[in-house]
DNA sequence: AACTATAGCAACCGCAAGGCT
DNA sequence: TAGCCTTGCGGTTGCTATAGT
């Protein structure tokens, strides 16, 4: 696989677009389409590359781009896909429509990743920081309602959010691991109960997680209320496992919820699609709906994987995916 | 007002995947 | 099947605007 050669010439302008040459590249690509990028520059009187083109088309020219301030939809929908699919920003802005790939990891990191930093939790694992002194200050700040008083409210509510986010994967490895610790039989994978495989013969699982929100349970039992010694302040997580797979809405202020933490892709999982699309059409969220479009891809699977890795031993006999 | 530091973002670079011949 | 070519992707750079001193 060689280099391409498209950019080698040296005269082919560089740097930043003038408004003339915009017009040009999109006049021309109204008239004639995309076509060859290859060719594309010279057809449409551009002394510029073809990945240069297509660059300045996909990240600002493109007519569907939407601009302006991402919302906290938005940043809480990439929060939770980057912690799927990590730096795969393509993968990410797919479930942004209008928002480029290029403008998702600049807001990453320009933005969340200096918040999640400051809340002391690690923007590359999603997890706390194991540093002493970011665990005081957020302590700190935690204990100091005079401090609180004077943060940007908005902050202090995306920061409460996010613990909630981190309380998701914690609740997920406990899950896990108490599915794995239980008396549970792992059953040999089948084509008709593949999520039986994994869960075994109970149909309903409980269990508490740390965390700052609600993971509400739309299951038979319901959960009782939590007392503090339990987890953080006034916070809990849980999640119910039914014999379908796992489910859990967590549940924010704002009333948005998250999808079923379901155990791997509809194929593997035994989930129903039609019920899963009417759990989506339930809730009426679009952030639900592009979670469960998340979790049908091998990201899920791939994130189970290394969950299970983290909780060997195993039992010997394999589990599909 | 001038200078410096920082933030935000557009654009570039280089690698890899995949299609085509 | 191998090699070339195009496209896509993620990391990085560098320019511009704004804030701070």
């Amino acid at each position: 696989m060689g280099r391409s050669p498209c950019c080698d010439d040296s005269n082919l302008k560089k740097g930043p677009w003038t408004p003339e040459e915009d017009q040009k590249l999109v006049d021309y690509i109204n008239k004639n389409g995309i076509g060859s990028w290859k060719s594309l520059p010279k057809l449409a009187c551009l002394n510029r590359c073809g990945k240069s083109c297509r660059l300045r088309w996909t990240n600002y020219l493109r007519p569907d781009i939407k601009r302006g301030k991402f919302s906290e939809d938005e940043e809480r929908l990439i929060i939770n896909l980057h912690s799927v699919l990590g730096n795969r920003w393509s993968r990410i802005s797919a479930h942004l429509p209008g928002r480029t790939d290029n403008e998702i990891k600049n807001f990453w990191n320009t933005h969340i990743r200096k918040k999640l930093l400051q809340m002391g939790i690690d923007p590359n694992t999603h997890k706390p920081r194991t540093d002493l002194n970011h665990l005081l200050t957020f302590s700190q700040l935690l204990c100091a309602p005079q401090i609180g008083n004077s943060l940007n409210l908005n902050s202090w509510d995306t920061a409460l959010k996010l613990q909630a986010d981190h309380a998701v994967q914690l609740a997920k490895l406990k899950l896990l691991l108490q599915v794995i610790n239980s008396n549970t039989v792992l059953l040999p994978y089948t084509e008709s109960t593949p999520a039986a495989a994994l869960l075994g013969s109970q149909n309903h699982y409980q269990f508490e997680g740390l965390g700052n929100g609600i993971i509400s349970t739309p299951g038979p039992t319901p959960l009782p209320p939590l007392n503090e010694s339990q987890g953080f302040e006034n916070s809990w997580a849980s999640l119910d496992v039914h014999d379908k797979g796992l489910s859990g809405y967590f549940d924010f202020e704002t009333g948005n919820s998250l999808p079923a933490l379901v155990s791997g892709s509809p194929e593997t999982s035994g989930i129903d699609n039609n019920q899963v699309e009417t759990e989506a059409n339930t809730n009426n969220s679009s952030i639900f709906k592009t979670w469960d479009k998340l979790m049908d891809d091998e990201a899920s699977a791939s994130y189970w994987k290394d969950i299970l890795a983290m909780t060997s031993p195993l039992p010997s006999s394999p589990i599909s995916w």
